[in-house]
DNA sequence: TATATTTGCAACCGATTAGTTTCATAATAA
DNA sequence: TTATTATGAAACTAATCGGTTGCAAATATA
């Protein structure tokens, strides 16, 4: 079982379920409410996001809320660095620009 | 076929195949000597890869060299954006240490 | 021309994915 | 105690993924 950041985020359900845990603490039965699934089928995502350390729970008697671990999105934008530079050079966004053109 | 950035950096081969193009342009016969995989397999990411625009070929006789379009990288900068603050605050540097401890 | 090289595509295969339904457990409320 | 609520885990399924082999087309070389 391949297990990472970059696997974990893939999948547009997780994203939007980081988005929602980036704003506000949640439980799973409050994020399944955004979402056209099961409350299983979320719990599932959550369980990807919490072994992968995306997001930690906080147990509050019967329910868990879910925080998110914003370090572990830091990996994602160590991993981005090489290529900042490039996407800010003056010769890559000529490229761009020539390249937008060449498709109209 | 969901074809997206996001899945397109899930797969640790295809990671590898954009870091070694963005130091230089390279044909698919090159790129697959890095990986212990068939020049077919490596073919096949390098589709995923040029179907969402990551990277872009330029023919040159038979052979194809493969481009980094660093642009696209930026895509998943941005979406970075709204957790950027939360792992810059000193709060949140504070709770990691404190669950660093605690897994100590 | 005949041969070798570079590449993409199709067919196939086993493993993984994202969803479902069903069930067990633990905490709260009546 | 007896529901009710919140949650995770298990079993199953269709679709997708990442790999393979074999083949066809186009270009370069003998």
């Amino acid at each position: 079982m391949r297990r990472d950041v970059f696997q974990a985020i893939a999948d547009p359900t997780r994203r939007a379920i980081i988005g929602l845990i980036a704003l506000q603490a949640m439980t799973p039965n409050a994020l399944a409410e955004h979402f056209h699934t099961s409350r299983q089928a979320v719990s599932k995502h959550i369980k990807i996001l919490s072994e992968c350390e995306i997001v930690r729970q906080e147990q509050q008697g019967r329910e868990i809320y879910y925080h998110l671990n914003a370090n572990k999105m830091q990996e994602i934008d160590k991993w981005l660095e090489q290529f900042r530079k490039m996407w800010e050079d003056r010769y890559n966004q000529l490229d761009n620009l020539l390249q937008t053109l060449k498709t109209k």
